[in-house]
DNA sequence: CGCATACTTGACGTCATTCAAACCGTGTGG
DNA sequence: CCACACGGTTTGAATGACGTCAAGTATGCG
């Protein structure tokens, strides 16, 4: 399918936002859209001619999985999230659809092409690439130190400022993006840690929950208190 | 201090390699070499004209410290890496010398100028990026499910590889560059874990102890198995 | 209606933490 | 030269948090 820049809803937002009219049509013809449903696969490790993409709506999940047989998740990406990874030979992780997504793919060929052209196009990606470490670091520094109850309650943080329009609030309902098992590979606990630790939080009043998805946040500062973090 | 590129260890694999001479030296009258002894920091989380940086010789650490108190280690940076959050207005770890270091740093502006003006540079700053990322997810994996002793022979294993001079080869000795308790901040453990699963390792007879920092790999192979990763 | 998938709940075991004490190499001062 | 203190490390015993195993409860789909 040809690529619809003018109605793209992330076309201010992703990387390709920095380049003109004319480029951003160059770089179009080259461009595939792509939908994938809950659960289909972008690539999968060890994928020797991954394609890259802009993810223009939905939600993709990156993980891996360890010779145990269990999926690690290892970062989540948003709409104008780019993926891909330019340098490798192979890809070296899993990314998959965790709802309806649509994407914008490119071949390896065509990105690096695009990036020798346009400079700007570069430095775009790297501003993307610097903002995913620091989000990996983030989620690094969650998993090692904290309590199940703190991970828990920070990535529900999280997630509520993810669902909120504005950048700074918080949306006070918001259905979870991840089923209980995800949410557990994403923390590095167990699926019953994870029922058991949201039970304690609708207990304490921090949270309630609204059938198997959907959390209202009752009490935002105390989840706040909860996850351990300064308010930031 | 001005630079002197012409002897500089990492002159072939920095990210400035990509540039011509004349680039290269343009860019060398903004930089300064600078040299951190141990404990020093280059700068602090929270810092907003915080430098940008090529480290040229010794080790640094990139942390950050949570409400208790505590340290953790969010990546380690070896010779020839860049350091420094171009886009953000702050920075948000601390980065701090492990080793006498030397470095090559420069002010935002000059970097931010250069990234403009030589578009390779900002190609080989996103590989960089990259790199770093996927070494931060690599980190992630580990500390996310594995057990002690696995974190601990990954570790191990990681550092053997960066001790020795070919890639692919393990070096057979080498001295840890982290205290215990630097280890125990990077693995999300305790001092107390990590000195236990030393005993282990060497009773299992994976390793040998020598003094306080000496490791040698008596069973590399071993090593591996414990590490629960599959030899790649 | 019946099965599948996701989630919840309980009892029990295990591994890492916690608290506490001893150890070791090094530098300092008597 | 020895006594001493100090930082980093090792070791031990007890506690506790999370994992494991197992059963039971929705919810949805053919």
């Amino acid at each position: 399918m040809k690529l619809a820049c003018d109605t793209c809803p992330v076309r201010d937002s992703a990387a390709c936002s920095v380049l003109s009219e004319e480029e951003r049509a160059a770089l179009a013809a080259a461009g595939r859209t792509r939908v994938l449903e809950r659960g289909e696969m972008l690539f999968a490790a060890g994928d020797s001619e991954a394609a890259c993409a802009t993810l223009v709506s939905g939600a993709l999940k990156v993980s891996s999985v360890d010779q145990n047989g269990t999926e690690q998740i290892l970062a989540l990406v948003h709409p104008s999230g780019f993926i891909g990874e330019l340098f490798a030979p192979f890809a070296h992780h899993d990314v998959t659809a965790i709802t309806t997504s649509k994407l914008c793919t490119f071949a390896r060929g065509d990105i690096d092409r695009a990036i020798e052209t346009y400079p700007a196009l570069a430095r775009a990606l790297l501003r993307r690439a610097q903002e995913d470490l620091l989000a990996t670091r983030g989620l690094l520094e969650l998993t090692s130190n904290a309590s199940a109850e703190a991970r828990l309650a920070a990535l529900l943080h999280d997630f509520a400022a993810a669902a909120s329009d504005s950048p700074c609030h918080l949306a006070s309902a918001f259905d979870l993006p991840l089923t209980r098992g995800e949410i557990a590979n994403m923390l590095g606990l167990t699926i019953e840690t994870v029922s058991r630790k949201f039970g304690e939080l609708e207990a304490s009043g921090a949270i309630a929950r609204k059938g198997k998805r959907g959390i209202e946040l009752i009490d935002p500062a105390l989840l706040q208190t909860l996850s351990g973090r300064l308010s930031e």
